[in-house]
This record gives structure tokens, C-alpha cells and sequence, in this order.
DNA sequence: GTCTATAGCCGGATAGAC
DNA sequence: GTCTATCCGGCTATAGAC
């Protein structure tokens, strides 16, 4: 979802030759689109090589082919996710506070779209709040690097004077990351009835209106 | 921590004859103590009985005489929590919005002093996202208690003209208790270095300002 | 790259002794 | 009320055939 450890990336393949590689990646692709919905359903400890092996349509052996361990695979879906993310949503720096904040509409729309990696993210954020948990390193670094970006953001907005001098840029921006989150968690329980990007709209409307001079707020389709 | 289900209490006990009883319901409620506590580090399915039971001190069989099965005792964990909280916080209606959300940041901070629970229900909160999790139906229904509690004390307050007419109470109490859940996941993964219920005393009062004509906030140490 | 087979351990639940 | 013993199955990971 957001920049982090991108030095860490899988060692390239060695060669194209023949295509063949492609094919294996296609496979690992594979696997790491069904560990999402695993994770999801079941969090880290309580999901299974076999199960996910058998929606792939390998078996466990196969499976562990391509990744040596269960946590290997666990931190593979996870730096997969970011990337998606990266290059979707952070791949400009927005120019105003109402760019930026219409951008965290357009992600929690499409964390919409894809309940089962967004409710990945819920489980296993809250299963690692555990010190020694496989993910605990992974997502207190994450939250540094949400909060981080998003507050940098604001800070430029201040400089810009788009936001009142007093705004507390770290406290704002942990506060938005805490709305995505429980929205996201009211909504995994029940998709159907609640406009999850719409419930983040308001808030962060009201938000901007509070920490502009004039009280504007955010255009209505954000 | 909000009134569910008042009525399917554990049945009582017959008599109380030479206060036996009385220490198999202390054991009864030492195991709960310590459910809670797995429950948090490793949600539902990835906790043990075995494991739990070896933390009272008795071994998995002795545990299965007190609950039945496993999934009797998550549903008996997450009762008893309720019952306390109820017990706790929601025995007197606030007569103000300052008293109500006073009460709320009260709860959060109370909520830190305890963290093995709260992490607990962020995890199962989560994890019951599931159609089929064990505790999918309470949890559904719980938001919708805790929600419709809020937003019941919002719509007072809008008719004792505290809060604008124009309110939406219930967008405005699911809102609440998200930034509650977000504010407790981050602060699970570093307790020592957040400040839970002072973060949300800050999005309380400028909620508050937001609400209200005057644009009058919440004082200081609710 | 995927398979089968297996090692070694842990899971929930039941039965029955004391 | 707690214990031991046991059933049956699932778990991760490894080894080696193809």
C-alpha cells in the first residue's frame, strides 16, 4: 500500500530464454492471489499450505516449490500487495490538500473492490500486534511509512497555507489511517449495506473544513 | 461492552450449598481470563485448548468440562466481556453530548489499561469478517448495538439543540467507533509509544466543534 | 516443476477412572 | 472436577522419484 523496503525485492530471474520463466511466475502469481484470500479468511497461523495448495490446484509440495516456508509466503503476499500499490497510487505527489485527500477516497474505493486483500490487511494488522508474530516488524514499519507519507503530505499543504499553521501534521495523518482502518473493518462484516469510500468521504471532508481558514471541504465526488 | 443479548445468560446455579460452588465458578472465570488473552494473541482458530488449558494450570479434559467445546468458549468470552463493560460504562445515560463523549474517551482509556482484550477484539472483529466465523453473527450484531447506542445519544443531544439539526447521528456514530477500532490497532502494535484515548479525545473535540453553532469542544481531561 | 511419501508434532473431542 | 488415554485428523517441512 505504501513505499517500504523496496531494496528487499525477489532476485530477479536470470534469463527469458524460451519463455519458460514466465510460465513459472505466472504460477507464483498464482499462488500469491490465493494466499490473499487464505490470509483473509483465516489470518497468518490458522491458514494452511495444503488448503491453499489444493485452490491452486498443486499440492502442498508444490507449493513449496516456490515459496521455501510458510512465513516466506506470508511476507511474499505482503510486499506483492504493497507493490500493486505503489505503482497505482503513489506514483505522483499531489499538488493540494484536496488532491490528496481525493486519492485516499479513490484507494479506500478500491480497497472496495478487492475485499478479500483489504480484509487480509484488517486480520493480519490486528493477529500482529503481537511481538514475535511473522508480520509484527512488517506493519509497525508500515504504519510509519502511511502515517509518514500522509503527514508529509499535510506538512507541504500547510507551507502551501492550504492548511491552518497549527495543524498537527503526525496526529492528523495517524487519524485518517485509524478511519480507513475501522471503516474497513465495519464493512468487512457487512460489504453489502455500507458505502465504506462514501463513509470516508464525509469524515474527510469535514476534516479539511475544520483545518482550512475558510472552511472549505472536499468536491462531492472525490 | 454495549448491551447484546441480556437473555441467553448462562443458566444459573441450582443452589449454593457449602460454597462449593463458588470455587467452580472462580475457576470458571479463571479460564476465561486467560481465553482472553489467547484470543488476542491468536485469534479463534489458531488458539488452543490445550495451550490455554496448560495456562490455568489443569489440562485440556478438565478445561472441556467447564465449556463444552471450543467455539462455547469463545461465545462465553465474549458475553462475559460484554456483561462487564455493560456493568461499567453503560448503566447511566449521559445527559449531555460533552458527558457522553467524556464517557467514550473514558472507555478508551480504560480499554488501554487492559490490552490483552482489546487486541482480542481487534482480532476477532476482524477475523469474523468470515461468513461462517463462529463469531461472525455477534459481532454484526454488536456493531450494530454499539452503533445504535451512539447514534441514540447523538439524536438526544440534536434535540436539546447541542448538536446541529442537521446531524446525521448514525454516520456520525459508526464513524466514532471506527476511528475507536483504528486508534486500537495502532496502538496495539506500539502501546508504549501511543497515547490511545488522548488521540481520541482530539478527534472527539473537533468532532464536537464541527457539530455544534458556537464551535464549542471538549475540555481538556474528559 | 510437481508429485508421493513420510516424519514428527499438535489439534479437538470423547470415554472412563478416580 | 480433574485426570489419563485414545481416536482421528491436520499441520509444516523434508526427501527423493519422475
Amino acid at each position: 500500500m505504501i513505499v517500504m523496503d523496496r531494496d528487499q525485492g525477489r532476485k530477479p530471474r536470470k534469463s527469458a530464454a524460451r519463455g519458460s520463466y514466465a510460465v513459472g511466475d505466472e504460477r507464483r502469481a498464482r499462488i500469491l492471489d490465493v494466499a490473499v484470500e487464505h490470509f483473509a479468511q483465516w489470518g497468518f497461523h490458522a491458514s494452511s499450505l495444503a488448503r491453499i495448495a489444493k485452490d491452486v490446484g498443486i499440492t502442498q509440495g508444490g507449493l513449496l516449490h516456490h515459496f521455501r516456508s510458510k512465513e516466506d509466503l506470508l511476507v511474499s503476499v505482503l510486499r506483492h500487495s504493497d507493490e500493486q500499490d505503489v505503482a497505482r497510487f503513489f506514483s505522483l505527489e499531489p499538488r493540494t490538500a484536496v488532491e490528496a485527500f481525493e486519492s485516499i477516497v479513490d484507494l479506500a474505493r478500491f480497497n472496495s473492490e478487492r475485499p478479500g486483500r483489504t480484509r487480509m490487511f484488517n486480520v493480519l494488522a490486528a493477529e500482529a500486534g503481537e511481538l514475535g508474530h511473522p508480520a509484527h516488524d512488517y506493519f509497525v514499519r508500515r504504519y510509519r511509512a502511511v502515517v509518514g507519507q500522509i503527514a508529509g503530505t499535510l506538512r507541504a499543504a500547510v507551507e502551501r497555507g492550504e492548511l491552518g499553521p497549527d495543524t498537527d501534521c503526525e496526529r492528523v495523518a495517524s487519524e485518517i489511517a485509524a478511519v480507513m482502518d475501522g471503516l474497513q473493518l465495519q464493512w468487512s462484516l457487512a460489504p453489502a449495506t455500507y458505502d465504506m469510500p462514501g463513509r470516508l468521504h464525509g469524515y474527510l471532508d469535514r476534516l479539511l473544513r475544520s483545518l482550512t481558514a475558510d472552511g472549505s471541504g472536499l468536491p462531492a465526488n472525490g
